[in-house]
DNA sequence: CATGAATGAGCTTTCATTCAT
DNA sequence: TATGAATGAAAGCTCATTCAT
C-alpha cells in the first residue's frame, strides 16, 4: 500500500516497484491499483494506457536521475574525482528510488518503449560516454570502447544493487567504497 | 524460422531466443510455435506447460555452462590462469548459445522458476564463490563478498555480451582481451 | 435469455438449464455466457473457474432441496403421511427449479464434484435413509436395504419429472396422486 | 486394458467403460486407445469419428438388449411372468454387459445421438408399452400412462443397479427377487 | 492394417480497458 | 474526480482428427 501524497505518485512508485520486481508484462493493472490504493479505472485518468504508464516511468526516473548526474558534475576536476561523482550519484539516486535505476536496467531494450523513452536512455549513455571519452583522451581511462566500459560500471553496480535490495548485501560505507574502487580499477588505465 | 533437427530442439532454441529478446511474460506459446515452425499444441507434447517449458530450457542451458566451467578447470594452476578459464568458458559458451547466458542472467529471479532451477542458479554461483575465495585466501583477489565480485564480472561480462548481439560491439580478439583484462582488475587485489 | 434480476443469479440458472439439459462437460462457458447475457469473462468475477461454478450450483439447489424437506416433516405423523411430505416436497422443488433435481442426480457422481459436493449429497440420502429405517422398524416399509429404497424412489420420481419436462406427460393432479400412490406401493410392506 | 479377441470389439467395451463412468464428453479418444490397448489412430481405422463411435455403441447394446427382451417373450403367459421376463432379461443383460444399460440410460438424450439412435431407443420403449398396454387392458396393471410405468420400471432399476456396480449393494437372489416384487408392486394394480 | 506424432479449432481463462454510477 | 463491475480480445491449453511411416 503505497502512501505518496497525491494518487498520480502513488499510482507510479507502485508501479515502479512492481515493474522492478516482476517485470511489466507480468504486472497487472489491477495489482498497481491495489498496492496504489486506488482503483483500476482511476490509473487511466492518469495514464492513457499500460504502456504510456510504463514509458512515463521509463522517461520520469531516468530524467531524474540524469538530473541528478549532471548536478554538479565536476567538469574541472579530475577524471578520478568525475568517476567519483558518478558513482555517488547512483548511491544517492539508488537511495531514494531504490527501484528506479534496476527497473531501468531491466526495461532499457523492453518491447513496449517508444522512441521517446530510447532517445532518453541515449542522452544517459552520452552523458558517460563524454566521461569516458574525456577519460581516454587524458590517458586515465583504457582504450575501450566506451560502450563496454559503460556496461562494466553499469552491469557491475546494478548488479550489486540488486543483491542490496535483495538484502543478500548490507550497503556499509565500507563496501561501497570497495566496489568503487574496484569498478575504478576495472576501467582506469594502469600505468 | 529455426531449423534444428528434431523439433523439441526447435521448440528450445526458438523459445530461448524469444526470451531474452522479449522476455518469458511477453513471449507467447504461438509466438515460440511460429518461431520454431511447428503447431502450437506440438509445444505441449514436450513440455507439459509454458512454466515447465521455461524452467527446462533454464536448467538446460545452466547445466552446460556449469559444465563448460568445471571441464578442465585448471584447479593447480594461478588464479589469474583459473580467472582466465572462467572468461574463456563464457566466451566459448557465448558463441555456442548466444542467448542463452543472457537468458539466464535476466531470468534468474523470475516468478515462473521453480525449486530446481534456483538451486541449479546457485550452483553455478558456489563454483564462481569457490573460485573467489581461494583467490583472496592467497591474497589476489580484492576483500570484497564474493556474491559483489560475482555480480562485478557477471554483470559487466554479460552487458558487454548484450552489446555484441545487438552488433553495437564487434567481439574481435583484441577486444575481448581488454575486456578480461579490465574485468580482472576489477577484481584482483592490487598491491 | 435469462431475465434474474442479478447477473450471479443469471448465470447460475443459465448453468443449471444447460449443465440439465447437456450435461456439465458438453456445456462451454460461452454457451452460459450467451444464455445468460453476459461476457464470457463476467462469470469469472462470480466463479473461480467452471469447476467452482458447477460445485456452486450442485450444493446450492441441494441444499435449498435438503431445506424443502426438512421444512416441516412431520415426524410425529405416520409413515405413509411422511412420505406423502417427501413427494409433495420434490414436487414443490421441482416446480420451482424444474432442472435442478434432475441435474443433481445425473451428476450426483460427476468427476468434477468435490468432496463438500459430495458430502452434500450424502446428507440428502442420509435423510431419506433415517425415514426408511423408521419405516422399516415400523413395520409398514419393505425389508429392502435403504439405498434400494431410495434408489426406486429417486429414480422413478425424476424419470417422470424428466418426462414432464420434455412435454411428454401432463403433471395433472391426477397422474400425480396416481404415481405417488405407485412409489408407495413399491415400498410399502404388503401386509 | 481390455482383451477382446479383435480390436473392434476392445474399443467398443472399453468406450463403454469408460463412456458409462465418465459420460461421452468427458472421455478423450485416447483414454479409448490407452484403455483398448491400441493406437489413437486405429479406433478412425473402425469408427469414422467419436459421434459415429458414440452412436454405434448406443445401437449395438440397445439392439442386443432388445433382442434379450424379446427373445423368448412368454406372450402367451400371465402379465406377471411377462413382467418376470422383462426383469429376469434386464438381470441377465446388466450381468453381461455390467455398463451398457447405465450407458444407454444416461445418454439416452445426448446431444450426439442421431436420428437412428433415437429410433432404437424408441423401439425398445415400445416393446415395454406394448406389455403394459396389455396388462391395463386385463386390468393387472395401474392406469398411468405407460411412459410414467416405464419411467418407473426403468430409473429404479437402473439406479439400483448403479448401486451394484460401485459396490454399494449386493446382487444376491434375495434382493432381487425382493427388488422385482417391489417394483411390481408399484406398476400393479391392488385389488 | 496399425500407429502415434503432429496439428489447429475451439475450449477455459486472464486482463487491459471502458463506462455507468 | 474516482470507482470497480463488466467486457471481449487474446492468451494458455486440450483433444478429435489426420497422415507419414
Amino acid at each position: 500500500m503505497q502512501t505518496a501524497v497525491n494518487k498520480r505518485d502513488s499510482i507510479v512508485s507502485s508501479a515502479l516497484v512492481l515493474f522492478a520486481e516482476r517485470g511489466y508484462d507480468a504486472t497487472t493493472i489491477p495489482m498497481i491499483a491495489t498496492s496504489a490504493g486506488v482503483g483500476a479505472g482511476t490509473i487511466y485518468r492518469y495514464f492513457e494506457n499500460k504502456e504510456v504508464l510504463g514509458n512515463k516511468i521509463f522517461q520520469e526516473y531516468l530524467n531524474i536521475f540524469t538530473e541528478t548526474l549532471e548536478n554538479g558534475f565536476p567538469y574541472d576536476e579530475s577524471i578520478r574525482n568525475q568517476f567519483h561523482h558518478i558513482f555517488i550519484s547512483m548511491i544517492h539516486f539508488t537511495t531514494e528510488h531504490s527501484q528506479a535505476l534496476y527497473f531501468i536496467k531491466t526495461h532499457s531494450s523492453a518491447h513496449f518503449l517508444n522512441e521517446e523513452s530510447h532517445s532518453s536512455f541515449q542522452g544517459l549513455l552520452n552523458i558517460l560516454k563524454s566521461f569516458f571519452d574525456s577519460g581516454k583522451a587524458k590517458k586515465e581511462i583504457k582504450e575501450l570502447p566506451s560502450a563496454a566500459l559503460i556496461a562494466i560500471i553499469y552491469g557491475a553496480f546494478l548488479e550489486l544493487q540488486r543483491l542490496v535490495r535483495m538484502g543478500e548485501l548490507e550497503p556499509e560505507a565500507k563496501l561501497l567504497a570497495d566496489v568503487e574502487e574496484s569498478i575504478w580499477d576495472a576501467v582506469r588505465l594502469h600505468v
